[in-house]
DNA sequence: TTCATGCTTGACACTCAGTGACACGAGGGG
DNA sequence: CCCCTCGTGTCACTGAGTGTCAAGCATGAA
């Protein structure tokens, strides 16, 4: 079915919806970054975007919703980029080219991405969900190297606290390229710091 | 002035209004675990500690900060002790000494300890805000680290990075015994995580 | 004792987040 | 042409959170 069509698995419907979503997000985007978040109301977003306030909360829970899923798609970038070829390279290898794939979905779109990070880090309640997010890609992570792990010590606490440090990276480098508007160069913070938990990550 | 008074400094209305203040906690813990997090309200809590919903709020900023202040102190004691003595000893061994008054603050009460602890980390809301207070903690225990740090690597990410790893093994701590019921030891934990992490925080 | 002062509280009204119910219209298939 | 389904808008409602104001109560001075 659909023999024209450029995507043969997506439907009419599913486009549409894919464009109230992206027309939600810009909106929220744009509004939030110019007047701050709790300024901003859902029905004004809705407004912006050309629908009604109840079709908002069909398509995101919350208003910190609009801005995290944004993001939302490192967790499963750097969990399918760990699962790849983790049983290959020691650990610290695998879990920084997890962070690294992380990390240049933002270097990419970084006019986009700046703003959008910068707005998270400065806003405590989008912060509080964001660090949820992270605490689920910890667990997803953890679960990614027990996977791979020898057999007999399932129950130790090395894979919860390798993805811990892992994400402790990333973090600290979102910070630091974040706090530098971009100027700091992301692969340089990533080397700095798996440099500080390398040891650790390869001695388990 | 006072002088039969346990406690000179302390008048009597800031007394009062601990009273208070215990009170609503109480009362909030008490409806929390007994009727889970989402279908307990605010004017419920007031209520049940004999005071108005806008009180509630005059003491409290949300549903969520009953809870987590409840554990807020935590972080003050672990940069206290951070500050103590951490010139005289390997980072490792300061920052195991602040996780651990931390973890033995919950094992102290630890009836009324895990309880929290479990609604917390299995509500989402609750868990977000508390993730965020740890994440102020970090910035706290990294500040503390670059106070007594060589100087001519002011701006390198170790101070955070150690500061996360220490955060990482209280979280994975803290996890394991709240699955398990508080039945594993919290120092054999810490003992464990901070064995991973170790090589990281002595390498620095 | 009396009055002035300042702090805490309750009552009320309001905005906004978030949800449930229902009716309407468009597109797709019979 | 009819029906069926899905997405949406409208409406109504609960609950979170805040501003305002007036009343109550403690303290301290006269």
């Amino acid at each position: 079915m659909c023999p024209v069509s450029s995507r043969p698995e997506v439907t009419m419907a599913q486009r549409k919806r894919q464009l109230v979503a992206d027309e939600l997000t810009e909106a929220a985007l744009q509004l939030l970054a110019l007047k701050g978040f709790d300024t901003v109301t859902i029905d004004e977003i809705a407004a912006s975007a050309g629908v009604s306030k109840r079709t908002f909360f069909r398509y995101f829970a919350s208003k910190e919703d609009v801005v995290v899923q944004f993001l939302a798609g490192m967790g499963a970038d750097m969990r399918a980029q760990l699962a790849d070829r983790t049983a290959e390279e020691p650990p610290s290898a695998a879990l920084r080219r997890a962070v690294w794939v992380a990390m240049a979905a933002c270097a990419d779109h970084s006019d986009r991405a700046l703003r959008v990070v910068q707005l998270i880090l400065r806003t405590p309640a989008l912060h509080a969900r964001f660090l949820e997010h992270q605490a689920r890609w910890r667990d997803d992570l953890a679960e990614e190297l027990t996977r791979h792990r020898a057999p007999g010590r399932e129950d130790d606490l090395y894979p919860r606290m390798a993805a811990g440090m892992a994400l402790t990276a990333f973090d600290a480098v979102l910070h630091r390229w974040s706090d530098s508007d971009g100027a700091e160069d992301p692969a340089g913070l990533i080397d700095q710091a798996f440099a500080v938990i390398a040891p650790a990550l390869d001695a388990g």
